[in-house]
RNA sequence: UGCCCGAUGGUGUAAUGGUAACACAUCUGAUUUUGGUUCAGACAUUCUAGGUUCGAGUCCUAGUCGGGUAACCA
């Protein structure tokens, strides 16, 4: 309860915590995560996930995994093993696991008992008649000339319904409620649909199914759920949880809707998330590129990272677009403790330091981590022949460009300075080495003559290095709002191409060969990486940017060529 | 067109009738053997109009703007 002290409270804590200090519910909190097993979950799954486990945590309560598998048609047990890996990799434990398929001979009992008290009613009008008798926004909607049948009548055709004597959509049953309600959802709903489709768990058993709105709020009633956490668009459907469970005299669970996630250049319509992995656009649900909690895994993200930033967006009840910076903050803030640093040359350029003795070499310390003291210090070869940044380098490099030029002076990180004295190219005019000379007096990076350098950059041993493949990730979308698609576009054709540019010639340090999946390291001035859990082999790691390193440079380059 | 919900710096949130604050972003500067980190500073906020009150971001009324909503999806 310490913890739900001193956080700051949202609206929904407080609720909650008012509710345990009134001794509603006898001051127990069980709150519950219910996805359906349709899909992957996202970053915005993992804000409900962290709210949900995190007050039953914070009041001492309990959280239910429940699994909202109503619809046979779209749900797969492959989707409920990555929703149990991924709320397992986020830090939380359920303390009962559930489907609501679970519930379906109970559902079914309740629905016989509407029936018989006439509040529901078998009926035959298809989807299109439906609609029609619903009526709009401003006229009321007219009753289904079934809504009358007897009560016998209606019991008789929903055994039959159950037992598999009609057609899919042939009929419903629809709760009787009230056709010119200003709540579309109070509108005599549908409660059952007939689909004769095999379900993941109760296989061919039922060709009925109730509707998620019959099968929600009774769930959470027989979970003994206290508090229902739901986003903003169920707020209307309330009246109607209300109605069902007033009208079955059952516990009843308080729902409280908060505003979903939503973060720049991210899209997190499941949909589309959906069709990016089965129209190929992307390489799966745990590409390193989706926003999916098995993306971010992937791509390196810590599961710190993400509750902190859970946890720093806020629960609010008005939609808002958090900025994607905050994420990359969470992940930069973690990775920046823990992180090794090593070095990792992305786009290599050949260096000899033509007053380096050949096949000598010699071992330069190096901080592991220096922000983390006692993470030590180890040696890295330094030798004749080195690579450098092809960044690092500028023929006719602006003044605060502060890397290598020809002439120019620069700091060897760990190591002594260098010269650039002569650039050497191919037939087609691109740079392939640089001649350069080394100061033997500025060993561990100063000049005893006082002289100063203004920047410092990352080399490795030619000889030594492995050949690594490193991919480098950026946002899916450019543009802030992904959904925000413009006249005569489809949404797809908004994907950023170079989400994924693929480094095939990088060269690492050779510890890195030795890598495990998953490990992460600081690449000293490129960024944090991790090794790609699928695509490595023993000896030859792939490895993936997680994030970049905030970098002043590109922001002085952008100021400077819009001025 | 009805109904429901919402509105605080560029962005995300706090202030629960009593000095509008925190974080991100951006910009300055310092430190730095990562143009990283760290540190110091700057910029900038209550949708509008009325009302209640000694006092309103907060309560009331109206308006404006934004979101949701008429699957046999969830």
């Amino acid at each position: 309860m310490n913890e739900a002290e001193t956080r700051h409270q949202d609206f929904i804590r407080q609720i909650v915590a008012s509710d345990v200090a009134a001794g509603k519910n006898d001051g127990r909190v069980h709150t519950r995560f219910p996805p359906e097993p349709n899909g992957y979950l996202h970053i915005g799954h993992a804000k409900s996930i962290c709210l949900n486990f995190g007050l039953a945590r914070e009041f001492g309560g309990t959280c239910n995994l429940r699994f909202d598998d109503t619809n046979p048609e779209k749900e797969d047990v492959e989707f409920v093993d990555s929703i149990r890996q991924d709320i397992r990799w986020l830090g939380f434990d359920w303390d009962n696991e559930y489907f609501a398929s679970d519930y379906f001979e109970q559902l079914y009992e309740w629905a016989v008992q509407l029936i018989k008290a006439g509040k529901a009613y078998v009926c035959d009008l298809t989807v299109d008649e439906v609609r029609e008798y619903r009526g709009g926004w401003n006229q009321p909607g007219r009753n289904s000339p079934y809504r009358d049948r007897s009560v016998e009548e209606n019991l008789e055709l929903f055994e039959r319904m159950k037992s598999g004597e009609f057609r899919d959509g042939e009929r419903t049953l629809r709760a009787k409620i009230d056709m010119s309600s200003d709540n579309m959802n109070l509108r005599d709903p549908a409660m059952y649909r007939i689909r004769h489709a095999t379900h993941h768990r109760t296989g061919d058993k039922w060709c009925l199914y109730p509707n998620y709105d019959w099968a929600h709020g009774q769930s959470d009633s027989i979970e003994g759920i206290t508090h229902s956490v739901c986003t903003l668009e169920f707020e209307h459907h309330r009246p109607l949880y209300d109605w069902y469970i007033e009208q079955l005299g059952i516990h009843h669970p308080q729902q409280i809707e908060f505003a979903k996630l939503a973060v720049s250049h991210t899209m997190m319509s499941k949909r589309r998330l959906t069709e990016l992995v089965t129209g190929g656009y992307v390489e799966g649900w745990d590409d390193p590129r989706m926003p999916t909690i098995s993306g971010f895994r992937r791509r390196g993200f810590t599961p710190d990272s993400i509750r902190n930033f859970a946890n720093r967006v806020g629960i609010t009840k008005h939609n808002s677009v958090t900025d994607l910076a905050l994420l990359n903050l969470c992940i930069r803030e973690h990775l920046n403790k823990i992180a090794p640093r090593v070095t990792g040359v992305l786009d290599p350029l050949k260096v000899v330091i033509e007053n380096y003795p050949e096949g000598e070499f010699e071992m330069r310390e190096t901080a592991i981590n220096p922000e983390d003291e006692l993470a030590g210090t180890r040696e890295v070869p330094f030798g004749r022949e080195l690579y450098i940044e092809r960044a690092d380098f500028l023929v006719d490099a602006p003044k605060k460009f502060f890397r290598l030029t020809v002439g120019g002076e620069v700091r060897l990180r760990n190591a002594y300075f260098l010269k650039c004295n002569q650039v050497v190219k191919n037939e087609a005019d691109e740079i392939v080495e640089l001649r350069c000379t080394y100061d033997p007096q500025t060993a561990g990076g100063k000049a005893p003559d006082g002289r100063k350098v203004k920047g410092t950059i990352h080399w490795i041993s030619a000889p030594h290095a492995i050949d690594a493949e490193v991919r480098l990730y950026d946002v899916l979308f450019e543009n802030e709002d992904p959904s925000d698609v413009p006249e005569g576009q489809d949404w797809k054709d908004q994907i950023n191409p170079n989400a994924l540019v693929v480094m095939t010639n990088a060269k690492l340090e050779p510890m890195l060969a030795d890598a495990s999946a998953g490990d992460q390291f600081q690449f000293v001035r490129n960024g944090y990486f991790c090794v790609d859990s699928k695509d490595s082999r023993p000896g030859k790691p792939v490895f993936n940017r997680t994030v970049t390193l905030k970098d002043a440079w590109i922001n002085e380059q952008k100021k400077g060529s819009v001025s």
